[in-house]
DNA sequence: ACTGTTTCTTACCCGCGGGTAATATACGGG
DNA sequence: CCCGTATATTACCCGCGGGTAAGAAACAGT
């Protein structure tokens, strides 16, 4: 065998008989890499640990080494995509700006995340394949994201920058527009994934601003009814 | 109701024939309900053919009566929901109005059939359980509906109830918000079904509506023009 | 080099679940 | 009363795939 690595069709740490030294992080990080690939492009049900292993030119029970089974390879790639998320929330919160404006901004950064393999995972994986005790943990983290929905556009409605409206069918309205983003999108399709995120920011809000859509709505209403639920 | 010509005395040599099939047919159906409800409850994968005849009071091996295989039951189920939307489309193609007051229609009759189990079959389940040719169907089928939705959005621009925008991605948009309720809506919930498509409808269309679309949405603009298809 | 540890392979287990074969029961018709 | 058909049951097959046991390579430390 010549020792180079010749070409090889993804970036595997492990190829063939060449340099198996790498950090253990790395590895992990190359398996969930190919796992979330194959469950979005196979399924989960339908990938096996074999086809995992074979496109990492590995065998099964290696994978053995990084992770206690099929099911957490599974919350582990949910794990990365929800954390890109609560990073932009965090972000969000961390800083200033009318409801509309954070709105916005988590709209953007959402529909982003969602044109990733990682950030489909949140949306394309089913968590009944998960353990009891994971599928809390994901529960819960799908409860932050709703909530900072609906706080943005509370807010948004307090400070005068959001017409007033039913939030929480205006949240399940924005979410359900920007999670379907996982089921459609493709990276070789027409539109790229930036001008997906903004211009569903610019559609899902033009109904939701106070006055026109596409200007900066810091004038106050009006009146001020009471928004929330009829 | 009762399909069956004079069912009352006379003994018709079709009657015995006649019930029989309808027998057949209604077991179908039942086979059809216990089987969809548990791909919603469980999942497909984790729903055992045992399961939906142990809920039938049968044994596995009668449901090969009605169906092929595990996957004809899966497509069936869809068949029904696909069915209910090709019938809005068809009536909504039928009928006149502007293209807003279409997309309305569609979008609080689409909103209903989600809010079904037939309905939520067209987004749950994966269209990789079946084979082939049914997949080729379902892929027509949802081009199908993907383009009532692009066509009433067009003919609004062409007729002035609906506001220049991108087309393709609105529709994304719409659809989107529309499917995502196939995955969260429960009948025990909060808010009736009803609610939500005609919430839907307003929400989803007011940023799209060339004029004010609070509260006299309907008014037709000052000229009618005809729209692209018929 | 020896030795213990980590990593990876070969070979295997085994339970689940879709699907089938053989057969029993129900029933209408002649 | 017997036969043909439709319907259902019991018992079984078997392939797939997650998971494991035992041991071989590679590697690090001394």
């Amino acid at each position: 065998m010549d020792g180079s690595p010749s070409s090889a069709t993804s970036q595997s740490p492990w190829m063939p008989f060449e340099s198996r030294r790498r950090a253990r992080d790395e590895k992990r990080e190359a398996v969930l890499r190919t796992a979330v690939q194959l469950f979005l492009e196979q399924g989960y049900h339908r990938t096996t640990l074999n086809d995992v292993a074979e496109r990492l030119n590995i065998t099964k029970p290696a994978l053995y080494n990084y992770f206690r089974g099929k099911d957490e390879i599974l919350f582990e790639c949910w794990a990365i995509g929800q954390e890109r998320v609560d990073d932009c929330i965090d972000e969000i919160d961390s800083g200033g700006g009318t409801g509309m404006a954070k709105l916005r901004k988590l709209i953007v950064r959402y529909a982003e995340v969602m044109t990733t393999d990682y950030g489909k995972s949140l949306v394309r994986f089913d968590v009944r394949d998960l353990t009891e005790h994971n599928r809390k943990i994901v529960a819960t983290a799908k409860k932050k994201i709703d909530r900072a929905f609906r706080r943005y556009i509370r807010e948004g409605i307090e400070d005068g920058s959001i017409r007033p409206c039913d939030i929480k069918l205006s949240a399940f309205a924005i979410a359900g527009s920007l999670n379907w983003i996982g089921h459609w999108y493709q990276p070789g399709g027409a539109l790229p994934g930036g001008d997906i995120a903004s211009e569903f920011a610019i559609r899902l809000t033009e109904g939701l601003a106070a006055k026109s859509s596409r200007r900066k709505a810091a004038k106050p209403p009006t009146r001020v009814k009471r928004g929330g639920k009829r």
